[in-house]
DNA sequence: ATGTATCAAATCATATACGATCTGGGCAAG
DNA sequence: CTTGCCCAGATCGTATATGATTTGATACAT
């Protein structure tokens, strides 16, 4: 037998218990921007000690989904708009060039798997299903840049999407209006894979997909008419 | 009065001592690649406990600079070929990019500062100096990007830059033949950024600067004409 | 001789304990 | 009434202690 260091068979440490249990309440909404983590009120609440607790935060810290500061404690990061900005801005970066390399290598039915998905998100649209519509909307881009042979690339883009899936991103990332486009340009971006065009060309393509939905964002931001 | 935790006024905590200290160990070469970090042996030499230690370990880790396991251990990351390729692939990704977001905030004097240190590395390149050389071209490409208005994508760029500095840069960073067209390049790149080029052309520039120094190491990899 | 079971030392993971530091509220002086 | 000092509670940072896991060596059976 033996399990791991605790007692529960889940050969998860304590540690990386934390982690999962924060982040998820980080990303239900149950910890909400600028919410003041506490060790020892998370510690009693996980029945463990604060040592895994201050581990798991400092890791999530690194992830860049709780702010730290010495001697005082850890909050919930802020994502406001400029935030927001600065994080689809990197994810649009790194998740282009892990899709234009991830691109020669595509086989056939990973292809047709990317069009399926994007069928259901067009869908989506029909029944207005935002929430389907997001987690599809992963769903396609992961099967285009999962691919990606460049590991420390990959692990920027899941680290860039998972900041935003943890961060309320729902709060931001349906914009109505953009939605259609957004299929129409998976189309186009597949096409453009399935006939080996230029790497630089896939990149730009993807990367201004991304660029395309930010600047949505900062279009309605600016003129609320639906809120 | 009051210091920080421990005892020293020096201001830090125990865990970012730890840090740096093994982070400097990592790179002047004392911990080689492989190296085992044991907690306890570590602690013993800082006189401290395991636990800050242990904090300094996963914090190196989330850099890049140091594998870990459970219930393994730590161990110096190392940097064959192939992860000096993902390395310096991303790096010229992020870096192309956050030079191009610089450019257009950058003002004459700053730009005239990074023209001297290029002056500089041509300088190193008669009198043979590649520490100072490969010194001076952190500077100059720092200087480029440092005005980045992206912090994330500005701290991706650092990290990237202590990952390679950190790991024994030097063995891979300095071919002879490439110092040449690496200042010719950078005096190009500045005459772009000078004459308010096109984002993407700026960062195609920068981007493929860094790839060409990766493609002359290939290139020696496979005929070692000199060691 | 080779392979396998067992055990002890080394090391990691976590709990508990305690001093250090911050924060907020009450009290005194102006 | 306002301002500044001071203290108590809360929380952080680290040391020490203990259980859990791995690893390598030894002994035994085949």
């Amino acid at each position: 037998m033996t399990v791991s260091p605790g007692s529960a068979a889940d050969g998860l440490s304590k540690a990386q218990l934390a982690h999962q249990w924060i982040r998820s309440r980080i990303s239900d909404g149950t910890y909400s921007p600028g919410y003041r983590l506490v060790l020892g009120q998370i510690a009693r609440e996980l029945d463990v000690s604060a040592v895994p607790v201050r581990e798991a935060i400092r890791l999530l810290e690194a992830e860049g989904l709780v702010t730290f500061e010495r001697n005082i404690g850890a909050q919930v990061a802020m994502l406001d708009a400029t935030e927001y900005v600065h994080t689809m801005q990197t994810l649009s970066l790194v998740e282009g060039y892990a899709t234009a390399l991830s691109a020669p290598v595509l086989d056939a039915d990973t292809l047709e798997r990317a069009r399926r998905i994007n069928a259901e998100m067009a869908d989506c649209l029909d029944h207005f299903d935002p929430v389907s519509f997001t987690r599809l909307n992963l769903e396609f881009h992961s099967t285009l840049f999962e691919a990606c042979p460049n590991p420390h690339l990959l692990d920027l883009v899941h680290r860039g999407w998972s900041r935003l899936s943890a961060l309320r991103d729902s709060i931001f990332s349906f914009v109505p209006g953009r939605a259609h486009e957004s299929v129409a340009e998976h189309t186009a971006l597949l096409d453009l894979i399935e006939n080996g065009a230029d790497a630089l060309q896939v990149e730009l393509a993807a990367r201004n997909h991304r660029l395309g939905t930010l600047d949505a964002f900062l279009t309605r931001q600016k003129s609320p008419s639906a809120p």
